[in-house]
DNA sequence: TGGATAGTACGCCAAAGTTCGAACAATCCA
DNA sequence: TGGATTGTTCGAACTTTGGCGTACTATCCA
């Protein structure tokens, strides 16, 4: 299976990332991403059926939050912290930040 | 008219500030009030209704990013700089900075 | 008092988003 | 080869969102 496409650096949108992560299990996932560099998809702790997980994943993917690498029958998922970093400076490290600050499953 | 509810700081979600920042009109609307201070719905230079202006200022307020102070029939709204910063620091001054790095109405 | 101004609330509609199960595809390994 | 594992895609059901016009409320001021 061929790797995923994914959007260009340049073509990242702000309003895109905020979408991507306005979802509380996006969120979550990219919390958990920022703890492990890099995590299958099974792997994740999140209570939702998988077809509606890979579409989370999908939306991190196109947002140009995440990018997915394929290894065998997994895909592996990590965050596309460089890419990121060049595009808007310090916004995903004050997002993690952030997040760590809120309670775990506060709705 | 009495002034509009606010959340309290404590109970102000990161998820919602996300979707709040998710909608391109409403993160113009940030962009602008970051270089204001203070601004009536009126001088937003969104072209929007004033009823779907409303409801995307109420988002922004119910969100806990803004916070809207009633002066006659005006309704000023600000950034709640100060609270987003004791809740989620650095947060917005990073959003903002990103927002300034990203070509206005690149959609 | 009564018009002008500023904004909210409501109802409506179309578009987008969330969630799931079922079916499918790709890969590994015994 | 063929079963197990991992994840995607599709269609359906449902919810949410974004946008508008209309009607309403509140305030100012002549």
């Amino acid at each position: 299976m061929r790797t995923p496409s994914h959007p260009a650096t340049d073509s990242i949108q702000l309003a895109g990332i905020f979408h991507a992560l306005s979802d509380p299990a996006r969120l979550s996932i990219v919390t958990g991403l920022s703890e492990v560099d890099e995590q299958c998809c099974s792997d994740l702790d999140v209570p939702l059926s998988k077809s509606t997980l890979s579409h989370h994943l999908k939306v991190l993917r196109e947002a140009g939050v995440t990018t997915t690498r394929v290894e065998g029958t997994r895909r592996l998922m990590s965050l596309r912290r460089d890419d990121l970093d060049l595009r808007f400076p310090g916004l995903l490290d004050a997002v993690l930040d952030a997040a760590t600050r809120e309670p775990v499953g506060a709705h």
